[in-house]
DNA sequence: ACCTGAACACCGTTCAAGT
DNA sequence: ACCTGAACACCGTTCAAGT
């Protein structure tokens, strides 16, 4: 621990992770419009070009918030995955996770899916989205070889698996739906997916 | 028509068409957000306290943009029902226009769905999105009737109908999808949608 | 290595005044 | 009715200088 004087230290310690930690608040309260790099700053209390010290400029903070969005979200999809349950409850497992994400972290799932990044860091974020896509990959993979969904090129099984769980969490982040009535209506829906909407 | 200056005529005209048109073309080629009024004024040659007149903030001139979207999207997919012909390539007409839209207007759509806007304005763009959800509402009512779908709450079968199809749209918006490959696999995506991902 | 303070070039928004 | 010009309070970013 540095030792703290009286008014604000000189150094701060760990400006990057308060700045971070203050940016994600900001981000569920006020929006990511409202993110101000000179705000963050006077809420930690520090000059107003500290920042640019940890962030070349503030995308790179937006981007590094997204990171640490697509971290969480892997965990949690991971912790979520039932490798050795049957698979409609184990794909209403991971969906019930994502769909847990979007309701908790609605403006960092916009961010974590806005195009808006510099080349290289887009590569890193579609390396981490493609990270969260590994737990429905797994999942489609495995049932394949078991012969529980259709025969058929792995990577489109995969995507029409994950589309409409994308597009619910899409619209709950967008508020277009409400939350609770998704969640709700979860297990009729992975039901549907698996079955078909054409009777049987 | 009014009389043309040599130099800049003190009225536009039609500031607020100029405004949403330059708008949109800075939306397309820039992204939003790189859309400032004070650089909209300057394109259009005006002063930049003339948009004010026309958009009380500049949230009211990407709520416009937003309606404006819905309305083209409305269109698009109302042109591109085919009620009489069968489930599944009306089905798929139907999610090829939204797919469209989404490649021709990325970030457009991204705007028409993020939730930043006023209380008063959402109950608008709430509306507008169910009328493009209209379509896809008719769709599955007419296919239920006919007993062509499942049995069970009309809402929950429109919503696993358009679900994907949005998630689809949404990827390809985030460019986390290539536009080319999605549409290329609609046809099977349309068709697992309807028969299930298990085999028959 | 990390931060400050001043400086620069931008913003959005408001408002009296002009036409 | 519609627009201007000045003013205000903010931004993000840079950079010499401080510790």
């Amino acid at each position: 621990m540095p030792p703290m004087s009286q008014s604000r230290p000189y150094h701060h310690g760990d400006l990057r992770s308060a700045l971070l930690a203050s940016a994600e608040r900001t981000l569920r309260e006020k929006g990511a419009a409202a993110l101000s790099l000179r705000e963050l700053a006077r809420d930690i209390g520090v000059s107003h070009a500290a920042p640019g010290r940890h962030f070349k400029d503030k995308q790179a903070l937006l981007d590094a918030l997204a990171l640490g969005g697509y971290d969480r979200l892997n965990r949690a999809l991971v912790a979520a995955d039932l490798p050795d349950a049957p698979l409609e409850p184990r794909l209403t497992g991971l969906a019930r996770a994502y769909l847990t994400f979007a309701v908790d972290n609605p403006e960092l799932l916009e961010l974590m899916f806005a195009r808006k990044h510099a080349p290289d860091i887009d590569t890193q974020l579609a390396d981490a989205a493609d990270l969260s896509l590994g737990s429905f990959v797994r999942l489609t993979a495995e049932a394949q070889r078991r012969g529980e969904i259709v025969e058929g090129d792995p990577e489109h099984l995969t995507l029409a698996a994950a589309a409409g769980i994308h597009g619910l969490a899409s619209l709950i982040a967008a508020d277009a739906l409400p939350a609770d009535e998704a969640l709700a209506g979860l297990d009729d829906y992975v039901h549907l997916l698996l079955h078909g909407l054409k009777p049987r």
